[in-house]
DNA sequence: GTCTATAACCGGATAGAC
DNA sequence: GTCTATCCGGTTATAGAC
């Protein structure tokens, strides 16, 4: 039957959609059904359990997530146009699903384990990462760096704008919610320079 | 009778020991009065509800974040030492505590009104801060800056290598918690030349 | 495959003795 | 203040008809 797939990826966006919002516990399996249009049976019917049905989820989600880098690795290029591409696309993802981020964190934190058999799906090729920032190193485009600490530092920027919008709209900008969006608009030109003036060498004032 | 404020703290450092690793919907009340070497009734008997204990822990929690930034801002200095003094204390903080950005992160983000209520017990004067960055931009010490994208980005690179733990050390490390210890320890210098090379003017190589 | 009805369970909350 | 026993509502999960 092909009422079979089709059933499974509606089920799968609703489960989606709810367990990101609420959490595992937080979620219900009713709620799941109603944004499904579906009964609760049927989602055991398909997953067994919501064990289960939140452990596909999470692997969607956390692909989602790892898509990006391999898009932005696939295309060889310089270290500068890497970095624009790759801050781009990732805080342009983040935009488009801002919920992610807090959620994949949270449920590893939870549940550390998982991370392990969700690596091997996203075979992303790390030692390509420190390929282009090694070759920039040593062709004295940028100073001397720890490839960890530059990636987490690259991450952290574009990452943490989303996972702590509570706190920057309510505490920085007096709760006005214009004022974040326009700050999330600024963002990637904002972590380009920031993270140029941080590592390039001839430093005319990129600010 | 001095019992009472005894037993309370017990069971609040039961509870936010708990909800730190549970969440609000995970934790369980039996897990707390059992950490607690109580009984269930008791902790209704003190708090009420599971959600007024929660609350409790919750701003305990959140205090614990600020009074960091708090104390930074209490001692009057340059730029300068102001940002070497609070990034070192804000990892120094993450380190003891390492579970607690993400437990306040995550909370926020599914009740965000929370803030509303905690962060007036908690009055940070931010206009000092603004005050300060402006200072130091103003006699062309650093960078034209917006100081909202600063702060965002300096505390991003304290927290984010906190909340992202696991895919930290099972993406990048290959598993080896020993480097992502070490790794730690490394980022408060790590961080203070980041943002030292970005911000300031007259760059000497500091990496 | 999809539904309705219901079983089985779990966990927060309360009653009431001490 | 602290305990044991119990209630009660809600939620996951299953049985069984269609």
């Amino acid at each position: 039957m092909d009422k079979n797939r089709n059933t499974e990826k509606v089920i799968l966006e609703a489960a989606k959609s709810v367990f990101i919002e609420k959490g595992l516990e937080g979620a219900r399996m009713q709620e799941i059904a109603d944004k499904a249009q579906i009964n609760k049976a049927l989602l055991h019917y398909y997953f067994r359990t919501k064990d289960k049905l939140f452990e596909n989820v999470f692997s969607m989600a956390f692909n989602d997530v790892f898509v990006v880098i391999e898009q932005t690795l696939a295309v060889e290029t310089d270290f500068e146009s890497f970095l624009e591409r790759f801050i781009t696309s990732y805080t342009g993802l983040l935009k488009k699903k801002p919920f992610i981020a807090q959620f994949v964190l949270h449920e590893l934190n939870r549940k550390p384990e998982r991370i392990v058999a969700n690596i091997q799906q996203n075979n992303v090729d790390k030692e390509k990462i420190f390929g282009i920032i090694k070759k920039a190193e040593d062709s004295k485009i940028i100073r001397p760096v720890s490839p960890v600490h530059l990636i987490t530092n690259i991450l952290a920027l574009c990452i943490f704008p989303f996972v702590a919008r509570p706190v920057i709209t309510g505490f920085l900008m007096d709760g006005d919610k214009k004022k974040y969006d326009q700050y999330i608009n600024e963002r990637p030109e904002q972590i380009i320079s920031f993270v140029k003036n941080a590592l390039f060498i001839n430093n005319s004032d990129r600010s």
